[in-house]
DNA sequence: CTGTTAGTTCGTATTTTTCCGAACCTCAGT
DNA sequence: ACTGAGGTTCGGAAAAATACGAACTAACAG
């Protein structure tokens, strides 16, 4: 029992450290995102589940929530009757909807890079090395297509789970 | 003239904002990286030219440099009579292997994750949710051989480039 | 209309990051 | 052995990020 605990706690850790690098996230954000990840499939958390957990102020607890709502990565839904919030991690879904977004926002980059570069131009160097980049951004766009191809899979088993909920 | 230092100053700036919140990087070694990038092909940039553009102090540009190098963003060559270092982004094969071990260590996590999700399952919703992150791992997996076989022909454009400059 | 639950907001304390300047190091030329 | 070029290292200042507590709000229950 206190293994599991103890497993748990690291795991948490574990998340806590990836998405501090990764998503560039406040310690807590990403401690209470690895949480919700861990548990997600139960019925969610609540607010004060989590200042409980965290051991942390309710108002850090709520400046973590809502940056992690702003950024997609969580979810809350809630039940009629009942004023709490639980909070779940975002579906796969739109988790894969950030890092696309992410990639077009470097692609649109790369294309003022080109245009730059295309002006400036002055020795053959250059120009064999604007054709790496535009290899570079052929790989990303493949990168991007391969993602919304995982996305929209996903969506589909997402919304037939809801369907299901709602029966 | 002046509308071109405009237009790279503001590329500068584009990238900047990307790697540091892409890449978790502080404001200066964005810029340094950005800079990099933009004059990539040519020569490549010593110390005293990098101070210079950014306006910045020496040790906070060999700190900035240091870290770039360290998280193999950037490598630097030296010319034989001469002590000066020339940095340059490193080259797309390395830039490409960083994602690619980012990947990785999320697949540890996912794995550790799943083996402690199998010992807690309570409920056919929390079965169902680990197939999901199978599903998950799978497509991060197929990522990753994407990457890695971009990787391998970036290496070989890079590798022929080297020798010819050898000959 | 009073109390309670479920949070939010705001000002501030604390911690961490980022950057700087001064002193230092190292190698080459003289 | 002295000088200068090309950096590095270290202590600390300044700025930014993170977390906290107290006061507040909004909705509902009695």
């Amino acid at each position: 029992m206190i293994d599991i605990q103890k497993e748990k706690a690291e795991l948490v850790e574990l998340f806590g450290v990836f998405f501090e690098s990764t998503h560039h996230l406040p310690p807590l954000a990403s401690r209470i995102l690895g949480n919700l990840i861990l548990d997600s499939c139960k019925t969610g958390l609540t607010f004060e589940e989590l200042v409980e957990r965290m051991s942390a102020s309710k108002s850090t607890v709520s400046t973590s929530l809502n940056l992690l709502l702003k950024t997609n990565k969580i979810t809350y839904y809630t039940v009629s009757g009942d004023r709490k919030k639980y909070f779940k991690p975002a579906p796969f879904s739109t988790r894969l909807q950030n890092y696309i977004d992410t990639i077009e926002f470097e692609k649109t980059i790369i294309d003022k890079m080109m245009k730059y570069r295309e002006k400036t131009v002055s020795c053959p160097e250059e120009r064999c090395n604007l054709q790496n980049i535009q290899e570079f951004k052929n790989h990303i766009t493949s990168v991007q297509t391969l993602l919304e191809h995982t996305k929209q899979r996903f969506k589909e088993i997402e919304d037939k789970n809801n369907q299901n909920q709602i029966k």
